[in-house]
DNA sequence: ACACATCCATACCGGTTGGTATGATTCACG
DNA sequence: CGTGAATCATACCAACCGGTATGGATGTGT
């Protein structure tokens, strides 16, 4: 009861601090707005967090890389068909879309263009998970190889890095247009793109 | 003589605060900063913009705004093979990039992702240029469609829009990876996907 | 040569920021 | 029961921010 009262509010302080860095950035994040979300004050938060900066760095691990974990990455790696578990997720990301989702566009996006040319550790940190995504979706399409719905001539280690780099962009600029017919219409290319490294145009995946 | 001078300096400041923002993004550049780099005062800069709002959209207009039109626009649109111009344009980048620029990153990226849901004026005249961008590249491919370098099947809309992003979206993760290769690599990938759209795989692209 | 506008430097201001020092309250444990 | 550690609130601070008011210097038109 002791520690699930004080990691509770360890959670709602974290929770609240990924709000208002997703709104307004790392750096314009304001510790007075995230204590106001809370209702606690700065005791609270200087007691679990030395600094803003460790704090930012929490959100990184604790929300941002443990949501990308439960739903991209766990989801790739038990797949049995991963190239469509990956087409699925799109599909997924694309449909929920709402006006704010995108309005806020991906965190770690919005997190990666503010913070890695600042601090080393943030980009440190993040890059980390990008090459995490990057393997995961590399392992999904070897494995598509395998099940020939992927060419064996492909370049899975580029292809990954390209899937993850156009989805960001994909989250980027339908954050600028504030448009989820532009988002969807840029995941649908994309899901073409990844069915294009498939064999002979336009025909169907299913397994060997 | 006389206008030349107070262009001059402002031109200065503009390209200073160009500098600031591309490093710091726009909330967190510095007045005091730029006016360091440039060795003027506050007198100066308040004498030619009326807020540092003003100023990070002429900095928009007059500085990202203008590069690009003359860097991409304008090339794509004299362009007699405007599809190999677009291909030739990402080559160019991809071979010019260095550490610097690509620890940077695309400075109208980084201000869309800061900017465009915090301040509705900002996200205005950025959506602008981005469909601008759009349009410049929609034009190649319908000319390239007529020039049978692009299946007559392929939705041009999507498409153009789908290589802004992509374009976008490999800056991105080129800058938090800090890797040129990794740019390069994903340039590669977007000028594969620009030849997917062409006629049967693999095939050369020169004119009728 | 006088008046006036342009151009820019200096000094200053209110507000906000992240961070700290201190103290009150509560809880775990002997 | 009491003692020390964990948990959180309050008050305060120096630094920095964008912005303004004022004034001096320079040139320009008449």
């Amino acid at each position: 009861m002791d520690t699930k009262q004080s990691d509770l509010t360890r959670e709602k302080i974290l929770h609240a601090a990924f709000g208002e860095i997703h709104r307004n950035g790392f750096q314009a994040a304001s510790i007075a707005n995230i204590l106001a979300d809370t209702g606690l004050t700065k005791g609270a938060l200087y007691h679990y967090f030395p600094a803003k900066h460790a704090l930012g760095l929490a959100v990184i691990d604790e929300v941002i890389r443990a949501g990308l974990e439960e739903m991209v990455f766990s989801p790739l790696r038990e797949a049995e068909y991963p190239v469509e578990e990956l087409l699925n997720i799109m599909q997924c990301k694309a449909e929920y879309a709402d006006e704010d989702t995108v309005r806020l566009g991906c965190p770690l996006n919005n997190l990666m263009q503010e913070m890695s040319p600042l601090d080393d550790v943030f980009q440190a940190r993040m890059t980390l998970i990008l090459k995490a995504w990057k393997t995961a979706i590399f392992n999904a399409l070897v494995i598509g190889q395998r099940q020939h719905q992927i060419r064996p001539d492909v370049d899975c280690e580029a292809a990954a890095l390209f899937i993850v780099s156009a989805w960001e962009g994909c989250w980027g600029v339908a954050k600028n247009m504030q448009s989820v017919h532009a988002f969807r219409s840029c995941i649908t290319q994309l899901q073409d793109y990844v069915l294009s490294l498939g064999p002979r145009p336009g025909l169907e995946m299913k397994a060997s």
